[in-house]
DNA sequence: TTTTCAAACCTTTTT
DNA sequence: GGTTTGAAAA
């Protein structure tokens, strides 16, 4: 298998013991070196459950996790960050006082627990000052550091300790709380860096600190660290990457070694040359060329229209013309900097009868229908869930307003028990409450659903049987027929969750809801746009990481959209736009365009645009101007 | 408590 | 430009 090898990756996969870095150009074959390594250990009989791979996504570690079993027949822990500290934590976070069924919140939760922070201590709500606080929140977490400023101390402990009485952790805690568990109790991390003797970390150049310092700490025993990335493709500097954690690579990790992968088997040669000329504009860089060995190629073809709309009819033409040499719809890719540049695109698409599959995106699983009714299941798992709680206590309508729901949270306060055992006094021990008869009865109604589908889980019942319960015995499905225009759209959804439930189950080893939810807060919505779907593919650069398609449209390549205008300002926001664009260029096998407008309509005014200058800084002999505008 | 209508927001990228 | 949110009326 190695014999499709170039000698730079032979010496990767061969490595034997100790660190290792190996900084992969793109399309240098930078995953399978990994998968090949991973294969390579086995032969060598170390044994697969001493192997960790950490992907960046749970799709490209289910698909390592597939090529790997096909070579050894053997299973090996591949996994996100994210996951793999979910799956910690489930284990032990009693330690840190949390109840082990906790609750993962996604971002529309976390964001509205915050809200209700900043309410409690009459702090204006607006988008704002919420969003800033929130990254504040985050970037303390993901950095590892303290929050300097008191009155942000002050809401993020607030927001902690809610957190904590719903018996729930964000995403950012599922890093954070892990560190936290590794410090403080040693013994539980000595058996992490016993059991993983060997440690391999993909896009290596995206990992944030607690990343890092999750590493280190599981490397410590074994000092097997096998990293792969690339530089040039950093782009999560906004999310807590640091670029600098694969440049000291050699420093925190001593004796490490360095192996180059320069040779690309991905693009033709032209499109590689422009890629390498546009990267080749940023200051702080490692220098590195990498070639391809597939000669010449096609111009980049280059498009400035008179406005969007001509923008999108050239990128169509094109893409009927790709069609013609037999090329699959899903052959082709169009990426942009930002979502809503999509809706041309899908409404032109949609008018040519041209199939298309939108990978990011809003996901199913944060559609309002499909949160309702996990909600009843999280609520029934989790009884001190109070998000779960306010959206479900009056959907359907029971009576049960935000000022009902205020009494009941008030009172579960003073007894200092969860929300639903509170909900079990007021009915079962006439606990004074100030519910209006008509709110209790309200309220009885509730429990029982509650308590039905409680007896379910207890009794392991399969999950589209609790589902189904959840969404007929709530009263759920009467309530979605109340909205005629949307009953239709809504309630293919909510069926088409019991049938991904169904298929879930007979896929899975294990069934429990728990698991169940948790995958499905994990996933991301890359993750679920399936590969083998047909249709042109549309998202934005950042989902193209990692991807290969041999037709390539970058659209919308304007000052203030590639490079966004929030990075203007400052010269490193201005290298990772230019990384960003880096990324779209090299996902490019065998046809490139990129395209820009001089006029768009943007927050309700056609306003101006300025070409990119990242064309400028591709040289003209790799382009050719596709019909000269004025 | 629920419904309705005007104002406010939006458009960075995501595990 | 379209959608979501909040304040006032029913």
């Amino acid at each position: 298998m190695n014999s499709a090898l170039n000698s730079q990756q032979q010496l990767a996969v061969m490595h034997g013991h100790g660190p290792l870095l190996v900084l992969a150009g793109a399309g240098s074959g930078k995953t399978r070196i990994i998968t090949y390594r991973v294969v390579r250990l086995i032969q060598q009989g170390i044994p697969p459950g001493s192997i960790l791979a950490l992907t960046f996504t749970n799709k490209a570690a289910g698909e390592m996790r597939r090529r790997i079993q096909e070579n050894t027949q053997m299973l090996v822990f591949t996994s996100t960050f994210h996951s793999l500290c979910a799956y910690i934590l489930r284990t032990s976070i009693t330690a840190l006082g949390y109840q082990e069924n906790f609750t993962i919140f996604d971002e529309e939760d976390s964001e509205k627990l915050l809200k209700n922070c900043l309410k409690q201590m009459n702090y204006k709500e607006d988008k704002q000052f919420l969003k800033n606080i929130r990254a504040q929140i985050s970037q303390a977490k993901n950095d590892n550091t303290q929050i300097q400023n008191d009155m942000v101390r002050g809401i993020y402990s607030l927001y902690q300790s809610k957190l904590k009485e719903c018996n729930a952790v964000d995403f950012d805690d599922l890093l954070h709380l892990t560190l936290q568990l590794f410090r403080e109790h040693p013994t539980i991390l000595a058996t992490y860096q016993n059991r993983w003797s060997f440690i391999l970390v993909d896009e290596y150049q995206d990992t944030n600190t607690a990343q890092y310092l999750l590493i280190t700490m599981l490397a410590k025993e074994h000092n097997n660290v096998f990293a792969v990335g690339d530089p040039d493709q950093s782009i999560y500097s906004w999310r807590g990457a640091r670029v600098s954690h694969i440049l000291n690579f050699e420093k925190d990790f001593p004796g490490a070694q360095i192996i180059f992968l320069e040779q690309n088997y991905r693009s033709r040669e032209v499109i590689l040359q422009a890629a390498n000329a546009l990267i080749s504009h940023n200051e702080s860089r490692y220098q590195k060329q990498l070639w391809s060995d597939k000669p010449g190629g096609e111009k980049i073809g280059i498009y400035i229209a008179p406005n969007e709309y001509a923008e999108v009819q050239f990128v169509i033409e094109k893409l009927q013309k790709t069609r013609l040499q037999n090329l699959p719809w899903s052959a082709c890719a169009i990426f942009y900097r930002t979502h809503f540049q999509s809706r041309l695109f899908e409404d032109a698409l949609l008018a040519k009868r041209i199939p298309y599959t939108m990978v990011g995106g809003l996901s199913f699983y944060a559609r309002r229908e499909i949160k309702d009714i996990l909600s009843w299941l999280r609520m029934a798992q989790s009884g001190g869930d109070v998000l779960a709680f306010s959206r479900t206590i009056n959907t359907p309508k029971r009576g049960l307003g935000e000022a009902a729901i205020a009494k009941i949270h008030n009172l579960s306060q003073n007894l200092n028990i969860d929300i639903l055992s509170t909900c079990i006094g007021i009915i079962e021990h006439s606990e004074p409450c100030g519910l209006s008869a008509k709110q209790i009865k309200g309220l009885t109604e509730y429990l029982q659903v509650i308590r039905r589908l409680k007896g379910q889980i207890a009794e392991n019942a399969p999950l589209p049987k609790l589902l189904t319960s959840a969404i007929e015995d709530s009263g759920y499905l009467e309530y979605l027929k109340e909205d005629a225009t949307t009953y239709r759209e809504r309630k293919e959804n909510v069926d088409e969750l019991v049938v991904k439930a169904m298929e879930w189950q007979r896929t899975r080893e294990s069934t429990d809801l728990a698991s169940f939810l948790e995958e499905i807060s994990l996933r991301s919505s890359a993750d679920e746009s399936a590969s083998q779907e047909p249709g042109v593919r549309l998202m934005t650069l950042h989902h193209a990481k990692g991807l290969e398609f041999p037709f390539v449209a970058i659209v919308g390549m304007e000052e203030t959209l590639l490079p966004h205008a929030n990075s203007l300002q400052e010269e490193a926001l201005i290298e990772e736009e230019r990384r960003l664009c880096y990324v779209g260029i090299t996902r490019a096998q065998e046809q490139l365009y990129l395209t820009a407008s001089r006029y768009r309509f943007l927050w309700g005014t056609s306003r101006t645009m300025t070409p990119s200058r990242f064309l400028a800084e591709i040289p003209k002999e790799f382009t050719r101007l596709s019909r000269e505008i004025q």
